[in-house]
DNA sequence: CGCGGGGTCCACCGATCGGTGGATGCGAAG
DNA sequence: CTTCGCATCCACCGATCGGTGGACCCCGCG
C-alpha cells in the first residue's frame, strides 16, 4: 500500500488528481496540501499511521515553491528551509537510460521507521530544464511532466513509494543533453547588471551616470564588460540578450 | 442530468476532472478531447444519444487553442473554425453583477434539439484578462479559474448545461474594471513591427536597411513613428515597451 | 607580498542615432 | 474627386554610442 501527499495549488487539479490515485487499489491518499509550506507543516505533524510513501510535489506553486519544498523534505527537514538534521539521502547518480528505473534506496535506521523520508516525485506541467535539474540538485527521486498519461503516474507512485528513482524519457533525454553541453550562463555583476537594468527603462548614458552619480565612461565601461560577456555589440540587443538568459525580466510580465 | 466534454491537453489533469466529475450524480462525462480540435472532430461525430451540454474547455492547449474552438463551437461548426451554418447564439450582454447568473438562451428551433449548440464553460489557468476577453468574444457561457474550489467547478458546469452564464467573480471583477479602463494598445503597422524586431536582434538601422532593401532614412522614418506611438525616444526603450504591450515577443521564451 | 575581481575614470575618434522638416506614390473608402 | 493610412525617401545636424588603450583603487585570498 503507497501512501501518498499531494501537494498542488490548484483545488480543482488536486482533487482530481487525488480522485485519480484512489481508484487504485494500491494506493491510499493520506494527505492535501496546497503549498510547500502547507506540505512541510502536514509532514512535520503526521504520525506514523498516516505518513506518506510518497510527496507528489507540483513545482511551479507560490510561496517556497516546490524546488524548496523538496529539499527540506529529502533532508528530513519539515519544520521548515535551513532547519533539522543533516540530509540522510544520497546523491543521484548520472543518468544514462531513458526511464530508468534504480536500486531501492539505502534500509533506513532503526529511529527512521516510523516517519522515514518520503520520496519527492515532482509534477510539472512544462519540461522546465531549469526547475527540474534544481529538483534534482534538491533530492528529488521522480520526476513526471502533466502530459504524461494517468497510468504512468500510477507507476510513478508506486516506483516511488517503493525507493525506486523514476525519471520521464523526455526528461532524461534533455538532462542526458544538458550534461554533455552546459549552458554557459554568463555571470554579469551586480554593478553590470544594474546598468543594464536600467538601459532597459531607456536612459542614456549620461542619464545613467547621473543617476548613479559615476562617470559616463565608467557607465560605457561597464557597457562593453556586458557586451562581451552577452557576445553582442549593442545596448538592444545585450538587453534582450539578457531577458533571454532570465538576467533581465521583461517589465509588466 | 448533465452531459459534458472536457477538453484539456493533460492526460492526467484531464482524468482527474473526469473522476471529479463523475462523482456528481447529475453530472456525465460523455467525451474527452486533448485538443480543440478533437473536441471538434468528437462533436462533429457526436450522436444525439452522448451528446453534451458543456464542453468544459481548457485555454491554453496547442492547435487551434480553446479560444477558436470556443468560437467555432459556439458558432455550432464543428466541422473545423470557419465553415459551418451562422451562430444562433446571441451575443453576450454587459456584466454589471460579481457572479451573475443570467437568462437561460432562447429557446432552440426544432432542428437543433437532437444536438443543441453546447455551452463552453472555459477553464483556465491564469487569470490572463486578453485571453478571457477573447473567450467573450468566441462566445463562451462560462469562466473558472483552476484555483477555484471544485464545488464551484460543479456549479458551474450544472449552469452553463442548463443554459445560464456563469463568472467567476475575480473575473468579472477584471472585466468590469477592464471595460471602465480600455488598454490603449498601441497600434504598429506591420513594417514598423517588423523593424522593430530587428532592432531587437540587434541590428544597426543600416543593417536594417540592407536585409530590407529600403533606404536607411526610410528605417529612421519608421523607427520614428514606432517612437511616437510607444511614447519612448530611444529604440532599447521601444523594444522592452513593444515587449510590455505583446506586441514583441521574449526570444526564447 | 602578488593576483584576481570589481569598480572607477580618461581621451580620442568614427559610426550611428534621433530629430527636424520636408517630399512622393499607391490603394482604399467615402 | 478628396482624404487617410501606409510605405518610401532625402539632407542636415548635434548628441550619443561603441571601440581602443590605457590608468588607478580597494578588497579578499593564497
Amino acid at each position: 500500500m503507497s501512501r501518498v501527499l499531494v501537494v498542488d495549488d490548484h483545488p480543482i487539479v488536486r482533487a482530481g488528481i487525488v480522485g485519480l490515485l484512489e481508484t487504485e487499489a494500491g494506493i491510499t491518499v493520506v494527505g492535501e496540501a496546497e503549498s510547500g509550506e502547507a506540505a512541510l507543516a502536514f509532514l512535520a505533524a503526521a504520525e506514523p499511521a498516516n505518513w506518506p510513501d510518497v510527496v507528489l510535489m507540483d513545482l511551479r506553486m507560490p510561496g517556497i515553491g516546490g524546488v524548496e519544498a523538496t529539499r527540506s523534505i529529502s533532508r528530513g527537514e519539515y519544520s521548515g528551509p535551513g532547519s533539522g538534521p543533516a540530509s540522510l539521502r544520497p546523491r543521484l547518480p548520472l543518468f544514462t537510460d531513458p526511464f530508468p528505473v534504480y536500486p531501492p534506496r539505502s534500509e533506513p535506521s532503526a529511529s527512521e521507521l516510523a516517519r522515514p523520508i518520503p520520496g519527492v516525485l515532482v509534477f510539472t506541467t512544462y519540461e522546465e530544464d531549469e526547475q527540474i535539474l534544481a529538483a534534482i540538485e534538491a533530492g528529488a527521486s521522480g520526476y513526471l511532466v502533466k502530459a504524461a498519461p494517468a497510468a504512468e503516474l500510477i507507476a510513478a507512485v508506486e516506483a516511488v513509494a517503493a525507493g525506486q528513482t523514476v525519471l520521464a524519457p523526455s526528461i532524461a533525454a534533455q538532462l542526458v543533453a544538458r550534461m554533455r553541453e552546459p549552458i554557459m550562463r554568463p555571470r554579469l555583476t551586480p554593478r553590470e547588471t544594474e546598468i543594464l537594468s536600467l538601459v532597459a527603462q531607456g536612459l542614456s548614458n549620461p542619464e545613467i551616470a547621473a543617476q548613479l552619480v559615476i562617470g559616463e565612461s565608467t557607465v560605457k565601461t561597464h557597457l562593453l564588460h556586458v557586451f562581451e560577456k552577452l557576445d553582442v555589440s549593442d545596448r538592444t540587443r545585450a538587453v534582450t540578450r539578457a531577458m533571454e538568459f532570465g538576467i533581465l525580466n521583461s517589465a509588466g510580465f
